[in-house]
DNA sequence: TTCCCTTTTGGGAGCGCTCTCAAACCCCTG
DNA sequence: CAGGGGTTTGAGAGCGCTCCCAAAAGGGAA
């Protein structure tokens, strides 16, 4: 069933069916109905290959997710990030082609895949800082944008959340309940993610007058375990509050801090960063930021379909707002009346 | 850049180019040389709109996961598939178009993308045993696989996780170690894993003379809320232990039952299903069953692939292996020295 | 050298759509 | 009722590939 067959069928021309299809005005209103009666009758739908072949668009987006980043797994993140896409493709007619990228990948796959033709634009999501596909989409022509900005290329598009001014104002949300002992457990530092949330606890800080101490620092890598394995490393120099840099690391911390016989917060206080699930349901519940995982997503698609519609427009740099939530872990400490 | 430029480049014929990038047996091995010499130099890839147009198939498959399940924000089970449907596919050169559908999508819409002739076949996720998408696929032509078994259509493919007998074996071993007023949280049963759950726990009952009693039966629905709500409406009908027929459910009860005081494995042994990561690192580690989620979808896109080879085959059903995972929530129970 | 058979190559048609251009049609005015 | 304008329709080419068939090239035997 074709174009051509459903002309037979509505007594019309191939172009007039075609123009039918898409909502061309210059059809006499009684052709039209005609023809939509025979296209709906025999519940035809034109063929996607063909009509990409013929106009060069195939109303299609590659979603490309670097894998190895082992998070995929144990958060809502991606699931999120999914549906947020997902949502703003079917909005606007737009399939979602999913690329789950491996690390061993060489630059022909993803030449292979950026170049055959079935994929208007594409969305990165969560690229380490110094991804080969980002290097190679920055040399191709194709049009991407990517999740989680790019630290030093300024004309590439992205979509991210504020992470350092989230950061920011945790820190001097523990600042303002008193501590002045702040340990950071930090994301992996070759994300982008990562080191911007270090740079927001570093500026509060500095704002706070608090100098630096690189013994209150320790990677987690973004994860339960690493963060168990920091918080051990920081322990022994006494903070008195300590942010990690995302919830699932901060479980960690705290499985450590139960073994040391410490209690959040009497003993120490305690904040993430993403609000997941569980860390409402803590024990203490923990003070961390929420992040709009699923309108970043939206955004990240729409700023390609504008980038689609309008290749000459300058960069897209969106930074979504994040809401700091605070919850138990990190109560006001009593302060010596002075 | 296409077939036509490739071969004046290299002194050939279309044709020529084209038998290259196919592997044709029938091309001079000094052309071929040549002919590839071009190609890589240029970093040509053939376009594949014009190539399915030309050949009717897309090498694409569609994954559909139905929205609603809100298990698919919570646990890494999507996530996992997704990862194991993506490695085949990248394995056999295909690639996966991902389709979450909400669920008002209508009849038309389904239509619509099954018909538009950029996909051979389609995965469909985890389903309501009476999706309508199911229901389409069934009558469309175009070739499916279920992840999840089809509660009536013997002719349908699946890929499943054995639910019945996982269950069966998890309840026995509660049997075992010696209970038999013996609760159960069923999952959603509308959905195929939470019926066949609650098959496989009935068998067990059966097989170990216990006899059912439904007010030891209560419905979580999948979720932490619908496990911890009904934990308490099975509470006061005193069960020695309970199978949550997902380990979510298996922490909703845990909350209920410390908000009553009762600890696990002490006062009453507590098990699951799923292996979330979680479920080791509970207080009282978790008895479950591991299921193959990966292989599950790997096993399922083989499958998918098989059948588009050979459409004629009878239809698949697959049973995957689980394991059953004995942890600390259920020990033996002190008997009665007889 | 010629002939025949096999291997290798080239050309054309066609996949189903869009898009441009020209032809046909319609309606109104003078 | 002819002419002129706008509106509506149809035909053809072309998107880039595959696949079939025929032509050319090569190689060995007579």
């Amino acid at each position: 069933m074709n174009l051509e067959d459903i002309a037979k069928l509505s007594g019309v021309s191939r172009s007039t069916v075609s123009r039918v299809i898409n909502d061309d005005p210059n059809v006499r209103e009684s052709t039209r109905q005609r023809v939509q009666d025979v296209i709906s009758r025999m519940d035809f739908q034109p063929n996607l290959a063909a009509r990409t072949l013929a106009t060069g668009q195939a109303k299609v987006i590659g979603l490309v997710i670097p894998m190895g980043v082992s998070t995929m797994f144990t958060d809502p993140y991606f699931p999120m990030l999914i549906k947020g896409i997902s949502a703003a493709c079917n909005a606007q007619d737009y399939s979602v082609m999913l690329w789950l990228a491996e690390p061993e990948y060489e630059r022909r796959t993803i030449n292979q895949i950026l170049h055959n033709g079935m994929i208007d634009g594409v969305v990165v999501a969560s690229v380490l800082m110094d991804d080969p596909i980002v290097e190679a989409l920055i040399h191709s022509n194709m049009p991407f944008v990517l999740i989680g900005r790019h630290p030093t290329n300024s004309q590439v598009n992205y979509v991210d959340v504020d992470n350092r001014t989230s950061s920011r104002q945790l820190v001097e949300h523990l600042i303002n309940m008193g501590h002045r002992r702040i340990g950071t457990i930090t994301g992996a530092q070759n994300m982008i993610a990562g080191s911007d949330r270090l740079l927001g606890y570093m500026d509060a800080l500095t704002q706070g007058g608090i100098p630096l101490d690189l013994e209150l620092i320790a990677s987690g890598n973004f994860t339960e375990e690493g963060g168990y394995a920091a918080m051990k490393r920081i322990l022994p120099h006494r903070p008195q509050a300590i942010f990690a840099a995302s919830d699932t690391m901060a479980l960690g911390a705290l499985r450590a801090l139960e073994e040391a016989g410490l209690r959040v917060p009497t003993d120490i206080a305690l904040a993430g960063f993403d609000d997941m699930p569980f860390s409402a349901h803590l024990r203490s519940p923990l003070t961390t930021v929420r992040q709009p995982v699923l309108e970043t997503g939206m955004r990240a698609a729409e700023a390609l379909f504008d980038l689609l519609e309008n290749p000459a427009q300058g960069p897209t740099h969106l930074l979504m707002p994040t809401e700091l939530v605070v919850r138990e872990s990190t109560p006001p400490q009593l302060q010596p009346t002075s």
